[in-house]
DNA sequence: GGGCGTTTTGGAATAATGTTCTAGGTGGTT
DNA sequence: AACCACCTAGAACATTATTCCAAAACGCCC
């Protein structure tokens, strides 16, 4: 169901899915499917939700996997493509809906800046990376290969190429390192 | 009618806004409103290519207010957090909303690319930028910016600072620009 | 100013879609 | 077997988009 739902919602959006659509990709009844949803939008809610866990456990985890901060700041960048190309439709889902404000987002989300922005100070006060607000540290870092993502994933552009995400990668360092002249 | 529907389809997104509230917002009567438009979708369309046009127009106005590379590829960073400040209305519904595919807004499109990149051609030409797909040179110099403005209308961030908005700057050229040590 | 064709308006009628409701079915427990 | 909690089915209902036609407004010619 919810696999269906995912497919459904990132072809045609949340809006644009009819109940019947839903319930022929899925085959359950009117019935069956308010009894364990309350409608439409909540279950585009769940699947935000599980999206965005999906994607914050990941970005964490490869986060971790470096322990320099140039290597930290391209991987996320290549993760990030990465993950767009391993889970489309997800990603589709995500960039394009605007989700209902929702208590657990706001937690999870939270949860997960805390834990980003905590790393990037540790690196900043060795003087790894820059000092600069977290929006502006997150519009730099991962800006251009969000924006890359969403052009493929809207078709108006091809797929990323490796050497795409070594330019992206290439330039956030350079955005964001404080290691070299400037 | 359109400045009405703008607001609406904004706040809450086109298939968010029922007819009704059109009809009450802007005093049309249901035959009347069917008699100039083939229905929602289409205002929502004619509004799109509205606002892309407004925007890539000042766009290219603001490229050729600069003779200097550095000076566009800056200024054209400010500028798109000015435009978004000064339309939030239609900043939000444009990055909000999935357009449909329109032949004019294709051909729209394809003439604004076509021209800022051979103003980017000559540029590269002269070795002041370097030289990369188009796709990778957009998302290097309005992603961070794009992406900023999206937090900031979706509610996600605080209005973008002077600040930011040089290290945005500041930051597209050192990825951008040619004219330094790499 | 008065007829007359065209355009525009108004709102009832219709269609499509989301949601509720109620009657029943299923499986497990005693 | 009787009971009970959970689940399923689809008809009934509500809301919203769209169609349709009659009437009003408009522009134009005489």
């Amino acid at each position: 169901m919810l696999r269906a739902a995912l497919e459904l919602f990132g072809r045609d959006g949340v809006a644009g899915t009819t109940l019947s659509a839903l319930r022929a990709a899925s085959g359950v009844s009117v019935g069956s499917f308010y009894h364990h949803f309350a409608g439409k939008e909540q279950v585009a809610e769940a699947l935000f939700v599980e999206c965005i866990a999906m994607y914050q456990e990941a970005f964490l985890a490869e986060l971790k996997a470096h322990d320099g901060a140039r290597g930290a700041v391209s991987g996320a960048v290549a993760f990030h493509v990465r993950w767009c190309k391993e889970h489309p439709d997800r990603a589709r889902f995500m960039f394009t809906e605007r989700p209902a404000a929702s208590a657990a987002l706001d937690e999870r989300n939270k949860a997960f800046y805390r834990e980003v922005w905590s790393w990037w100070r540790v690196q900043a006060r060795h003087g790894a990376l820059i000092g600069v607000d977290g929006t502006t540290a997150f519009v730099l870092w991962l800006g251009p290969a969000q924006e890359l993502c969403r052009m493929w994933l809207n078709g108006q552009s091809a797929e990323p190429s490796a050497r795409q995400i070594e330019w992206l990668s290439e330039a956030a360092w350079r955005s964001l390192g404080a290691d070299h002249d400037r």
